[in-house]
RNA sequence: GCUCGGGUGGUGGAACUGGUAGACACGCAGGUCUCAGAAGCCUGUGCCUUCACCGGCGUGGGGGUUCAAGUCCCCCCUCGAGCACCA
C-alpha cells in the first residue's frame, strides 16, 4: 500500500491542494496496486469500454484524442461504480503511409521511429489518468499482433471472400507511385504537382459487397448514434431498380470475334448483341431517347463504326489518362458517337448509342439509358449533343407535350406517365412496377438491387505495414502461407521508398522475396503488397481481453465473456470506413464459426469535435492546443473535468482557457469542503434534498453521455452545500467526491482517503438516491394571462386549480391583466395557470 | 448538388414528452476582508425605457398551428461536417 496520508499544505497554497503531487501519488498508487487490471477470467458482470485507439503521431496526443478518450474514461469508471468489472484497453494503430511518409520526411526508419512515439503516447495517456489496464496494452506493428492480421486475411481467403483483380488507382508518374484520392488535388500529386495518371494494377479485395445487404438490414438493431447509422446507410447505398436489355441494331461484326453473348443457359446466340444498363426510374423508360456507355465498357470497341472508330479511340485513351479524382468531379459533360444504334425495348425506336466519362463502369452494368427529360445529368448531355428530349413524366398542372425548358424534370410525387402508350395516367410507382413486369416477361428486364459499396481494396504497394501472407509457386499458383508459418515478418530494410517500379519495395529484397513454396517446396515467391491499416483496426477489439495468449488470435471463453463490446466511443471521421469494415470482419469470423456473435460494438456513440476559435485546430492556422502544457498549469483532474465542461460530449465545443478557472474552483472547493466536513450534527433538509436531486441527475446525466449538464449540476450542489462559508456536514460531502470521482478521479481517490476510506473510491458504489427526499414540496407556479407570464404564485406542491386561481387572483400585479370575466382556464399541475380572458 | 448536424446574452452553453427562456460557468460591475494585493465570500448582470416601480422587446429571417412555440408545420438565409456525375 502507496502512502494515503493527505500531503501537508505546499508552500504558500492556502487550501493544501496541489494537483501534481496528488496526482502523481494516486497514478503511482494505481500502478502497485493494479487497480484497473481486472481478472478478465474471474470478474463478475463485465463491462468492456473500448475507446478507438490512437494513430501515434510524432506530436503526440492532440486535444481531440483527450476528450475522446476522457469521455470513455468517464463511462467506463461510472460503470464500474454500477459494479460492473470494467476493462478499459489502449493500444497504437502505428502501421501506414503517415508514419512511413513521416519516417522518410524525418530520414528515419518508421521501426524507430514509431516506437518512440508510442512512448511519448504512453506517458501523456499515463497522466491523464484513464483507467487503462496496462497489462493489455497493444501495438498494430508489432509482430505478435499481426500475425493474427495475417490469420484474419487467411480466413477470408478461405472463404473465397479475398481475391485479386486488376484495379484502377491513382498513379504519380514523377513519384512513382500510387496515391491516394486524399492526395490527388485538382489532378495533380500533393507533393510535387504533377498530373496524375489512371493506371491499372493487380490488386487484393475482400468482397464486403457480399455483406451489403446485411451490414445495412443490421443497422436498424444498433445502439449506435443516429448520425453513424445514417452515414454507413449512405456509404452503402441501396438501390433498387431494374437492369434492361437493348438490343444493339444492324452492328458490323469485327474479326468474326464479336462475342455474342452467352445466354443463361450457355448457347451462343447469333448476333444477339446488347447493351444491359441499370436504371432506378423504369418508369421513365419511354423517355429514354440514347445510351450512354462507360469508356472502358468492353462493348465499347465492338460496337464502334468505321467512321467513329478514331474518335472513339481517341475519347477512351483522353479518359484513361485522367485521374479518378478529375474524373468524378468534372461536371462539364463530354462525350462522342460511337456510330451504333440500340432499340428501346418499350418504344421499339432506334436510339444513337454514345460513350462519356460520367458514366462510371464500376458502378450498376456500365451503361445507362439516356432519359435527358427527367434526369439533370442526361439533360445537361442531351443539350449539349443536342439529343432528343421527351417528356414522360408530368405534373397535375403539366399537359404531356409542355416543353421541358431549361431544366429536367426531377419531381415525382403525385406524377402520372405521359406518352407512354398503354401506361399513361399510372403514377411513377405504378409504372415502375408495370413496366418492369411487362419486359420481365419479354426477358427484356430484371428487378435488380444495385450498391453504391465497393469491394474492398487492401493492396498498399508500400512497406509499413503486415505483408499480405501469400506465396506464388510456378507449379501450385496462388497459395496462402500456412498458419503454422505465420507471420511473415516484415523485414527491417533500409531502403524502404517506394521506387520507380510501382511495386513494393519488399520486391527489391531477393532473399526475402524469394522463398519456398509451402505445398511443393519449389521455387516460389512473395506477394510484395502489404495490408490497408484498415485491416488492423479492424479487429483490434477482439484481440485486447486476449492480448497475452501466443497461441490464439483470441481466446474463446475470454471472448465470449467480455463481447460483443459493451460501449465504444470514437469519432465520426471512422462512421463509415473503420466501423464498416469491422463489422463485415466481425460477420465473416461470425459465419466462419469463430465468433458466437455477428455485431462486434452493443452501443456505439460518436463523439464531436474540439474546435479553436471556431476553427479545426492544425498547425497550419497555429490554433493547436498543447495538452501537456494545460495539466502543467492545471492538473490532470481540472483538465478532463473542462474539456467535458465546454460542451455536450457528442457535439464538441470550442475550447477557450478562459472558463478553465471555473473548473479549477470547483474542485478547489470541494477540497476544502472536505476538510473542512463537520461528523455532528444533523444534515439540512434543504442540501439533503439538494443532494438526492444531484444524485439522480447526475446520473441520468453520465448515463446518456450529457458530461456537461452533469458537471453543472454537481456545482449547483456545490452552491447549496457551501452557501456562504457553510461547513458542511461529511454525509452531504462524501457522495459528492463519488459523483465527481469519474471526472476528476485523482482528487476524489485522495478525498475519498481523506474522509477514511482504505479502498478505491471506484470499488465503492455509486450512492443511491431516495425518490420521496427529492420531491420539492412547495412549488413556484407561473401565472399567465392571455398567454403571457404575468407573475408567479408559490403553492402546496399538489394544489389544485381553484388553489391556484385563489392565489392568482390575490396578486394585484396579476389580477390588474385580468380585465373581464375569464373565457377559459388552462391549468397544468405544477407547472403554471393560464387565464384566457 | 445530396445527406447529417447547428444558429439562444459580451462569451461557452442550459431548457426532459410544447408550459416562468438564459441553469451552470467565464467575463464584467459593486461590496466585504486586507497596510495593499491574491485567494475566498456576498450582491448584481438579455436588450430598450425608467431614479425606481411599471412596461415593452427578445432564441437567424418570414409565415402558420396552439390557451401557450427555442421546442411542432411550411418557406428562406447562414455556418459546420461528410459524400459527391452512383444512373
Amino acid at each position: 500500500m502507496t502512502d494515503l496520508a493527505p500531503p501537508r499544505p505546499v508552500g504558500d497554497a492556502p487550501i493544501g491542494y496541489d494537483p501534481a503531487v496528488v496526482e502523481r501519488r494516486w497514478q503511482a498508487h494505481w500502478d502497485a496496486e493494479g487497480t484497473n487490471s481486472p481478472d478478465l477470467a474471474r470478474g463478475e458482470n463485465p463491462f468492456y469500454a473500448l475507446m478507438m485507439f490512437p494513430y501515434p503521431s510524432a506530436e503526440g496526443l492532440h486535444v481531440g484524442n483527450l476528450f475522446a478518450f476522457t469521455g470513455s474514461d468517464i463511462y467506463g469508471r461510472f460503470q464500474r461504480l454500477q459494479g460492473h468489472t470494467t476493462f478499459e484497453p489502449i493500444g497504437y494503430d502505428a502501421f501506414g503511409i503517415h508514419s512511413e511518409n513521416f519516417a522518410i520526411k524525418q530520414g528515419l526508419h518508421p521501426g524507430e521511429l514509431i516506437p518512440r512515439n508510442i512512448d511519448n503516447f504512453r506517458r501523456q495517456l499515463q497522466r491523464v489518468g484513464l483507467m487503462i489496464d496496462w497489462t493489455h496494452e497493444l501495438s498494430t506493428t508489432d509482430p505478435s499482433y499481426y500475425k493474427w492480421t495475417q490469420w484474419v486475411f487467411l480466413q477470408l481467403y478461405k472463404q473465397g471472400l479475398a481475391y485479386k483483380k486488376k484495379a484502377a488507382v491513382n498513379w504519380c508518374p514523377l513519384d512513382k507511385t500510387v496515391l491516394a484520392n486524399e492526395q490527388v488535388i485538382a489532378g495533380a500529386c500533393e507533393r510535387c504537382g504533377t498530373m496524375v495518371e489512371q493506371r491499372f494494377l493487380e490488386q487484393w479485395f475482400f468482397r464486403i459487397t457480399d455483406y451489403a445487404n446485411r451490414l445495412l438490414t443490421n443497422l436498424d438493431g444498433l445502439d449506435w448514434s443516429e448520425s453513424t447509422k445514417t452515414a454507413q446507410r449512405n456509404w452503402i447505398g441501396k438501390s433498387e431498380g431494374a437492369e434492361v436489355v437493348f438490343p444493339i441494331q444492324d452492328v458490323m461484326l469485327y474479326g468474326g470475334s464479336a462475342m455474342a453473348s452467352a445466354g443463361a443457359s450457355g448457347e451462343v446466340v447469333a448476333n444477339a448483341l446488347e447493351v444491359r444498363v441499370f436504371t432506378t426510374r423504369p418508369d421513365t423508360l419511354f423517355g429514354a431517347t440514347y445510351l450512354v456507355l462507360s469508356p472502358e465498357h468492353p462493348l465499347v470497341s465492338i460496337i464502334a463504326g468505321d467512321e467513329q472508330r478514331d474518335d472513339v479511340a481517341a475519347y477512351v485513351a483522353h479518359a484513361a489518362k485522367q485521374d479518378l479524382v478529375t474524373r468524378k468531379t468534372t461536371k462539364e459533360k463530354s462525350g462522342v458517337f460511337t456510330g451504333a444504334y440500340a432499340t428501346n425495348p418499350a418504344t421499339g425506336d432506334a436510339i444513337p448509342v454514345w460513350i462519356a466519362d460520367y458514366v462510371l463502369l464500376e458502378y450498376g452494368t456500365g451503361a445507362i439509358m439516356g432519359v435527358p427529360a427527367h434526369d439533370e445529368r442526361d439533360f445537361e448531355f442531351a443539350q449539349k449533343f443536342d439529343l432528343t428530349i421527351t417528356r414522360v413524366i408530368a405534373s397535375p398542372e403539366h399537359t404531356a407535350d409542355l416543353p421541358l425548358g431549361d431544366a429536367a424534370f426531377t419531381e415525382t410525387a403525385g406524377c402520372r406517365l405521359v406518352n407512354s402508350g398503354r401506361f399513361n395516367g399510372l403514377t411513377v410507382d405504378e409504372g415502375r412496377t408495370a413496366i418492369v413486369t411487362e419486359l420481365s416477361a419479354r426477358h427484356a428486364a430484371t428487378p435488380v438491387v444495385n450498391y453504391r459499396l465497393h469491394d474492398w481494396c487492401i493492396s498498399r504497394q508500400r512497406y509499413w505495414g503486415p505483408p499480405i501472407p501469400i506465396v506464388y509457386c510456378d507449379a501450385c499458383g496462388t497459395v496462402p502461407v500456412p498458419e503454422s508459418q505465420l507471420p511473415v515478418l516484415l523485414p527491417m530494410i533500409d531502403d524502404f521508398r517506394p521506387d520507380d517500379s510501382g511495386v513494393s519495395p519488399l520486391a527489391r529484397h531477393a532473399e526475402w522475396y524469394h522463398t519456398a513454396c509451402p505445398q511443393c517446396g519449389g521455387p516460389a515467391r512473395r506477394e510484395t503488397d502489404v495490408s490497408d491499416t484498415f485491416l488492423d483496426s479492424s479487429w483490434y477489439f477482439l484481440r485486447y481481453p486476449s492480448s497475452r495468449r501466443a497461441d490464439v488470435p483470441f481466446s474463446d471463453t475470454i471472448t465470449k465473456k467480455w463481447l460483443p463490446v459493451a460501449s465504444y466511443i470514437g469519432g465520426n471521421e471512422h462512421a463509415v470506413l473503420h466501423l464498416l469494415y469491422s463489422r463485415f470482419v466481425t460477420m465473416v469470423l461470425h459465419d466462419a464459426g469463430l465468433l458466437a456473435f455477428e455485431e462486434p460494438f452493443r452501443r456505439f456513440r460518436a463523439h464531436g469535435m474540439i474546435v479553436r476559435d471556431g476553427a479545426k485546430m492544425s498547425k497550419s492556422k497555429g490554433n493547436v492546443v498543447n495538452p501537456d502544457l494545460y495539466i502543467d498549469e492545471w492538473g490532470a483532474d481540472t483538465f478532463r473535468t473542462y474539456l467535458m465542461f465546454l460542451g455536450p460530449f457528442e457535439e464538441g465545443g470550442d475550447f477557450r482557457d478562459q472558463g478553465i478557472s471555473g473548473v479549477k474552483r470547483f474542485l478547489d472547493r470541494l477540497w476544502r469542503s472536505v476538510h473542512d466536513a463537520r461528523a455532528d450534527g444533523a444534515l439540512e433538509v434543504d442540501v439533503q434534498r439538494k443532494l438526492h436531486q444531484t444524485i439522480k441527475k447526475v446520473g441520468d446525466d453520465i448515463s446518456r453521455l450529457s458530461y456537461n449538464t452533469a458537471i453543472a449540476a454537481m456545482m449547483e450542489y456545490m452552491n447549496t452545500m457551501r452557501s456562504g462559508e457553510r461547513r458542511p456536514h461529511v454525509d452531504e460531502v462524501r457522495p459528492l467526491v463519488q459523483l465527481v470521482s469519474p471526472f476528476a478521479p485523482h482528487i476524489a481517490e485522495e478525498l475519498w482517503s481523506v474522509l477514511g476510506n482504505t479502498r478505491s473510491v471506484f470499488d465503492s458504489r455509486w450512492p443511491t438516491y431516495d425518490e420521496a427526499l427529492t420531491v420539492e414540496n412547495r412549488i413556484t407556479m407561473a401565472v399567465q394571462v392571455n398567454g403571457k407570464t404575468r407573475g408567479t404564485v408559490s403553492l402546496a406542491k399538489d394544489a389544485t386549480q381553484g388553489d391556484a386561481m385563489t392565489a392568482a387572483m390575490a396578486d394585484p400585479h396579476i389580477t390588474k391583466f385580468v380585465t373581464g370575466q375569464p373565457r377559459k382556464v388552462v391549468f397544468v399541475p405544477g407547472r403554471m395557470l393560464n387565464i384566457v380572458l
